[in-house]
DNA sequence: TTTTAATCGAGACGGTACGTCGGGTCTTCTG
DNA sequence: CAGAAGACCCGACGTACCGTCTCGATTAAAA
């Protein structure tokens, strides 16, 4: 009996996922400007309505609309190599935030988190902090095998890691190339490597 | 004699200043919202075109705002202590940038320059490339006197420096406090330290 | 046979019967704007489905609704007096007409009676038409009485009587207060009066 | 010396007559359902704005629109023979309520007003009491010519006369047409004939 | 001075988006 | 299988800003 139900299958939950990748084709068509509400539902033939119905800000739709992409990058594998990893890693995010279905949703939360205190902490919570998070991890790993000195709490380290890379990306004209990553990590090496 | 010069009738950059400091007070009053333009010229009894004819932006109107007060806070007095003097500026800035009137102004600055590179590039050069620099200043000082090592270039580390607090500061829910300066100053000491 | 009910009990008839009910109430509480079905199905806690199921339109609901109060007061018993029981008859609709429950469902009629035809049509057959016809029945009767002239069909004499009441009280904002209803009931014994 | 300054032109004034045009042909196109302000300023080709600087309510619109329509019709000359020019001017006035520009303006005049008692003041002040006291002109002339018995006060019969007629076109699916008229005329020459 | 040319306040203007509401139709699930 | 609940598309509501534009009135510099 292969009953159908094994996915519950709530009523709009299609819907949900359609909106969002409107959201994700506007955004690389027409960019942050693009990014209305009103344009988004007209795109996706949806009454406005049936968008307010999902998410109560525009900022929550787009901090979904991320994740939808985000997840799809998060599959590295560290070789144990902490440089080569952690560059690999920045690479690989850089990439993705750089390129158009990404960095038009992105700046587009940047932009309206500046206004919300909400949606800057669910910004943070769900993407920066993760980011933070899984270098965090990398680096503890390295710790524990001995590549870092080990009387430091590295978990200052990784925000800054990340922030670095974020600030120059975010606020400024630089691009975030691998001198830059390398410059970066040679200084967190330079700090923290074992003696 | 009947000239009743009571009103003195100010000029074109009289105007200009009055604009910026309407802009300033409305930002303290009503936040990062009320912040249009037409609020603005409402509020200065003044026609839109009257702004219009000065900044062809709200991004370039904001960023003249922000440097009216940005200055103002740029007379420290380095002493010679390396960790003292940056800890010393970095509060500075930091409690600036929290009070009423710079931060709404500074996040609408942030949000404008996400969808305008232009203005992205402005912002970097009139403001956070200033901070990069005064900063790299004082690095290069400390390194002159065999403070820190001789042997790198330290123009990166100061915008990693700048870049984490701006990161902390307009990204994350987290404040930047002393703790978050003295372990920032730590790992940039432990790179860079002398011996 | 415990069965409770001597009548047969179309399932929904109880439904239909607190759906009326609450168009009254809500027409006495909000007035006129409150009456979308809308707000109806919400406050009777019932699905939209379950009124459209028994209505096709707004002006057909409001019409059921404005019959059940309306029956409520045809107990008039004319005492052969003409003049006195028009005036009974025509002062009792004009305070029915004016009180809360009654007035905003009427001018709700009305205004959705002017969009459409069909809803015209069963305004007048069902309520219009039906006060003109008590109306015609009494001036008959005292033109049998020798009341009023004999050469005369009256039929459209008491569409004037009627219409003069409905059209002050609609579309005017004077009251119907005993003054025009006396001058009218003089104009009218003047044209018909007996000799 | 031809100047030109004869007309002072207010800034808006074409626009608001083109507007007003527009509500007319708009409303014979389509009818009383697509006379939303909306509809109205798109077809204008006009921001939504300029509409509601000109008219707080829809209804205000409505009876400026209606106006524009309605003056055209009063040239009419009496020629003295009362019964003759009532009929006459009951006939015209009938006659453009029921065309097409005019009955869709009309009928949804009426719907607002059942919501808006200013709405209502405003329509029997501006049209209906206008007919009413031509009405009540010409038969005062007659009066004093002796056509009509002296010893009576005609305002009421003038409201008779009109509201009959309103009645009878608005809220009722009957057509105001010559036996109406005629019937109603009769009623009002045996009431008040002279002797 | 007188004229000319800016500059100003005020705000009209065509747009676009906001967030809310109601109209009708169509589903889903429960009793 | 009827019914409550409400999702859904649609489109109007009235408001707010955008950036451009016109309007007179008020000044400044040029004639």
């Amino acid at each position: 009996m292969p009953n159908e139900s094994s996915a519950p299958r709530r009523r709009g939950a299609v819907r949900t996922e359609a909106l969002l990748q409107v959201t994700l084709d506007l955004a690389a068509e027409v960019g942050y400007a693009g990014l209305s509400i009103e344009a988004i539902a007209r795109r996706a033939e949806v009454g406005k309505h049936t968008v307010y119905r999902r998410w109560p800000t525009k900022a929550a739709l787009l901090l979904d609309a991320l994740q939808r992409v985000w997840t799809r990058d998060l599959d590295y594998r560290p070789t144990g190599d902490l440089h080569a990893d952690l560059r690999e890693q920045f690479l690989r995010s850089v990439s993705a935030l750089t390129s158009p279905p990404l960095d038009p949703v992105y700046r587009a939360v940047i932009a309206e988190a500046q206004s919300d205190p909400a949606a800057r902490a669910a910004l943070h919570e769900r993407f920066l902090r993760t980011v933070e998070q899984s270098t965090l991890e990398q680096v503890t790993r390295a710790q524990r095998a001995g590549q870092l000195r080990a009387d430091v709490d590295l978990t200052f380290a990784a925000e800054v890691l990340c922030g670095t890379l974020y600030y120059r990306h975010l606020l400024t004209p630089h691009p975030v190339d691998e001198t830059a990553i390398d410059g970066l990590l040679d200084m967190f090496m330079a700090a923290y490597g074992a003696s």
